[in-house]
DNA sequence: CCCCAGGCACCTC
DNA sequence: GAGGTGCATGGG
């Protein structure tokens, strides 16, 4: 078992938002709290990895300035990476257009970093996401996990890894449906299936941005909207701006000019207003200060 | 009863 | 390429 502690060295990092923002689904929390619950400070998150090989379990709190974790695996490049710890938060900040609600939304959750989630993971999560809350889209991961995920034993509990790309292909349309994933469920079968035959999402790394969306297309269940949010997500690509219905209203509310009737254009239009090379990032603040707004 | 949720596949034209 | 339609499920 391994312990550790990433001093943050007072970098801007908030672990609650980067991961209750609709970003992930692939944490939970250590207590069973479902997303949107009461946050007491610096409660403690899990997630499972394969980045060894092996599937490994790795525990996570934010406390006194840094985080603390605790794994089956070496969990700190792996924390590293998924959490968005690399990414200089000011240097993305300067590259914003000043636009009152855009520095409204940076302020009310200064820290929050863009994830970088495992590509299947990621790509099966967002292909639930279409029409769905946040709440359920995270409900849907839990089940594919406890339904056809390796168990792990930690600590003296039992987890689920996220299924592979085999697991979730053997699994049948009915036994997806059941799990409520409703008319995603020969999706998610298919687009697992691809993989498990060999098809992998990670060939659009490195690509032109929109030829690796392009290519994240032909998963089925994966449309314009869900290849940005794996691009922006899993894949690194810091530009991505996933034009959901959030955005959408946003668009029509603040920059009515960027819509030009289709995704490419729209999208290319939003992107170059909210600042080009970390446009995703803008999105994803504005997109949870929205939605919580709401409340 | 209604509407909506981080849309997509499939069909026309 | 643009425009319509059907699709599961649960919450307000």
């Amino acid at each position: 078992m391994e312990r550790g502690r990433i001093d943050l060295d007072g970098v801007p990092f908030d672990l609650q938002s980067t991961l209750e923002s609709g970003q992930t689904y692939l944490w939970w929390r250590a207590d069973g709290a479902d997303y949107d619950a009461t946050y007491g400070g610096d409660d403690w998150y899990l997630t499972t990895t394969r980045a060894t090989g092996e599937p490994g379990v790795i525990k996570v709190r934010q406390r006194e300035g840094g985080l603390e974790y605790r794994s089956t695996v070496d969990a700190e490049p792996v924390l590293r990476r998924r959490l968005g710890l690399g990414d200089d938060l000011r240097t993305i900040r300067a590259s914003v257009p000043d636009d009152d609600v855009i520095e409204a939304a940076y302020d009310e959750y200064w820290g929050m970093r863009i994830v970088r989630e495992p590509a299947f993971g990621g790509v099966i999560s967002f292909i639930c996401s279409a029409q769905m809350r946040v709440s359920r889209i995270h409900g849907m991961q839990q089940s594919l996990r406890e339904a056809f995920g390796t168990p792990i034993e930690f600590e003296g509990d039992t987890y689920h890894a996220y299924p592979t790309p085999e697991q979730l292909a053997a699994a049948t349309e009915q036994e997806l449906r059941d799990l409520s994933l409703g008319y995603r469920a020969p999706y998610v079968q298919e687009t697992a299936e691809m993989v498990a035959d060999g098809a992998d999402p990670r060939e659009a790394q490195g690509l032109p941005y929109e030829e690796a969306r392009d290519l994240l297309t032909r998963y089925v269940g994966v449309g314009d909207k869900v290849a940005d949010c794996a691009l922006l997500f899993s894949l690194g690509y810091l530009e991505s701006v996933p034009l959901d219905t959030w955005i959408r209203t946003a668009i029509e509310e603040y920059y009515p000019d960027c819509e030009q009737g289709n995704y490419t254009d729209t999208s290319r239009a939003i992107r170059e207003r909210l600042g080009g090379e970390y446009a995703g990032y803008t999105q994803t603040y504005l997109f949870h200060y929205l939605r919580n707004r709401e409340e």
